[in-house]
DNA sequence: AGTGTACCCGTAAATCTTTGCAATTAGTTT
DNA sequence: AAACTAATTGCAAAGATTTACGGGTACACT
């Protein structure tokens, strides 16, 4: 079934209504797999494309298409609300943000399932979904950092 | 060794000062051991003991004792950040988030240390911090909403 | 197709958080 | 103890997000 049909049932099974608004701001995380949008990047891209939405619209938009299970909030530190595509039948993933460059990465497997199984069983809690983000320093700078080092120790030699 | 002092060696550590303002945020989290507290609830616990402190530092200040470990920040999606005590000794902790009233209920086990481990493995990342939320419906909403239920066929049974 | 109702949108205001700037203050050096 | 330097603070402004409200629109029911 094509999504854009997908979000039409979804949204007449809770008796909310098909606006232009809302398929238009799901269109623009279509054409942007992958990436970790924010408001202010959807109205961008919708002003490009000459679709003028107010960023009020937007945030409550981005925010029933998470509840509709279109989309997923995914929160960096960095300021500001991010949001993508998540794939129905796919697992989970998470983000590993490196905390010197801000760089994001993204680790494909969920491997958290067994880890819910057991919390549902100890607190009796129904688990519908987890975020879960590692912080810390990606390959490329700890190699840069790691290149400072050695130039300080070597300034720090010839200063002897 | 105290806390207070731990603070201070700290600051000293990295060339920072050893100022009232930041003494006193941490002395409310302190206070508040086991609470969630957003930075206006901080601002508030202060205005109480005549501690005025503007919103600006308090959010610095905050974000400084992440950084040197003494808080962690947690997002419920409730729209406001959060902050915490960190206990140094002790393992991380989780949350549980319930969609339905928004009570928040911890995990005390950490549990991802081998899931940390084959990721540094696999990506060269050197992970320092992370961060777990679950979402789910906590056993208090899954017995209203049960009750709930019965209650509506109750009452189709009874037009029939 | 016309009517009515409830929902939805845009605007503006409110709230939460970060940032630039100038005055103040902690801590070092003399 | 005085002088100096750089960090810190509070204020105000900017930026991010949510909310109240009135007009407009989708859609169900004729």
């Amino acid at each position: 079934m094509k999504i854009y049909e997908k979000l039409r049932n979804e949204l007449k099974k809770r008796h909310l209504r098909i606006t232009s608004q809302r398929e238009a701001v799901l269109s623009i995380f279509l054409e942007n797999q992958g990436e970790h949008l924010t408001a202010d990047e959807v109205y961008e891209k919708l002003s490009h494309k000459n679709s003028h939405i107010s960023k009020a619209t937007i945030y409550r938009t981005v925010d029933l298409l998470k509840e509709m299970g279109f989309l997923s909030k995914v929160n960096f530190g960095d300021g500001m609300e991010r949001y993508e595509v998540k794939e129905p039948n796919s697992h989970q993933h998470h983000h590993l943000i490196c905390t010197k460059c801000g760089r994001i990465y993204e680790i494909k497997e969920d491997l958290l399932e067994e880890l819910e199984k057991l919390i549902e069983e100890k607190t009796g809690f129904k688990i519908v979904d987890h975020q879960l983000n590692f912080y810390g320093i990606c390959p490329r700078c700890q190699a840069l950092s790691e290149e400072k080092e050695s130039k300080k120790k070597a300034i720090q030699h010839s200063i002897k």
